[in-house]
DNA sequence: AGGATACAACTTGTATCCAAGCAGAGGATG
DNA sequence: CATCCTCTGCTTGGATACAAGTTGTATCCT
């Protein structure tokens, strides 16, 4: 029996590393384009992407442009109309402050559920990424930023141990890098004001008091995305 | 511009009804029925699957096949090994861990997010379900039960009123159908117990008592999926 | 016999081709 | 002038053909 064989070759490998070795098939590529372009406003929402421009503008044929287009829909990048095209999807306020409070309630429960020591520990790790973040900003360095303070939040949820809620996480944020280059010149004028609630951020992590961090989680939300996040 | 044109009539259209209206295409039915082979045993953990059997067994071709299985490593029902196949992924002990404790962090937020009006109006809504639960169960019919408690622990983080968290807890409850066949001897055994499980979420929902809920169902999953769970 | 190597049979990845469907333009008709 | 209809041009969805890669096996050499 072939396949048997071939799914216990598999099964081994995937043992001895736990991830793909990236084939970078135009499929991938495609994707990745797809989704920068979305993200650094190329591809505006509203906008109707044709697959075969795309196909064009990539070299490539139609084949891995309509595999990453699905994969894209079902990040939530964009919605497919069945024969008629595939939309890119516009943030509703609605969504946009449910994705900041899903996030919220992840990056506080991951807290809440790391032991003291986790909390001490993550503290003294993230204390000194600080000044990067704040030389990121000063240099008007918004990608570089970007990187610096996905991986700060990102922390927060790591915490919890569970690799489940972080990938989780990941998705969530990843539709949030929208938000942050929507607010880039926000982030620009209050870098102080960012650092310093990361920095408050920390504090709460030090002082063992989770509900503290929620609440100024909350407020740094808040604080970055503007006001629209409202009452959820 | 002929784009624009579409564009707006897609806006249009989404505006009207929110959802795609379902055009039964060949790569929807490959993805229900191979995930539904999964589910119910058919394709085992540690199988390869192949494009060409499985385009052959469904009466169609390989593309909206190949298509179907790239939605099902999203979703995560297996891996796809580039140039060698999809294997049907295993759920680890921890992963199993992991998307129960998931899981119990969603629903239990989703009731502490929720005003005391709403977790009322949520325990007056669940009681009578209660019944046909216990029906199921007694009749064996395992995939009404299924759908049933799917949609009893659906509603509890449904009740933080949060779209976004509540796909979340889909995806998460999807993979964890498989728990729930796996464990079907269990749950048969455990008829009254798994009631009154239940029967005590809603009593804490009642009392209006976030925490006992947290607690209540901390326990109810570790009874239903089994001691595995461990510490997470 | 043991090990390296070449081959063969399978797999997936991509390109191309054909069919089906929707949206809009434009004219015929009341 | 309004309304309906057809028809055209575009789109996506699926099928097929082809290219490229991987694995298991047989073979040859040492």
């Amino acid at each position: 029996m072939t396949l048997a064989a071939r799914a216990d070759a598999a099964t081994r490998h995937a043992r001895d590393d736990g991830r793909v070795p990236t084939p970078d098939s135009a499929a991938l590529r495609a994707h990745t384009a797809i989704r920068a372009a979305i993200l650094d406003g190329t591809h505006r929402p509203g906008e109707m992407l044709s697959e075969n421009e795309l196909a064009q503008a990539l070299g490539m044929s139609r084949t891995p442009v309509r595999s990453a287009l699905t994969r894209l829909q079902d990040e939530g990048w964009i919605t497919i109309y069945p024969k008629r095209g595939a939309l890119v999807r516009a943030l509703s306020d609605r969504e946009i402050a449910e994705l900041a409070d899903a996030r919220l309630i992840l990056e506080a429960m991951g807290v809440q559920r790391a032991s003291a020591e986790v909390r001490r520990a993550l503290a003294d790790r993230l204390e000194p990424q600080l000044d990067a973040q704040r030389r990121a900003l000063l240099a008007r360095d918004l990608d570089g930023f970007v990187t610096l303070t996905i991986a700060f939040h990102r922390s927060f949820v790591e915490a919890a141990g569970n690799a489940v809620l972080a990938e989780i996480a990941d998705r969530l944020t990843d539709r949030q890098r929208l938000l942050l280059s929507a607010h880039r010149e926000t982030l620009f004028e209050r870098v102080e004001e960012t650092v310093a609630e990361h920095r408050s951020l920390i504090e709460r992590l030090r002082a063992d008091d989770p509900a503290g961090f929620a609440a100024a989680l909350r407020g740094h939300l808040m604080d970055t995305h503007g006001p629209e996040l409202g009452p959820v």
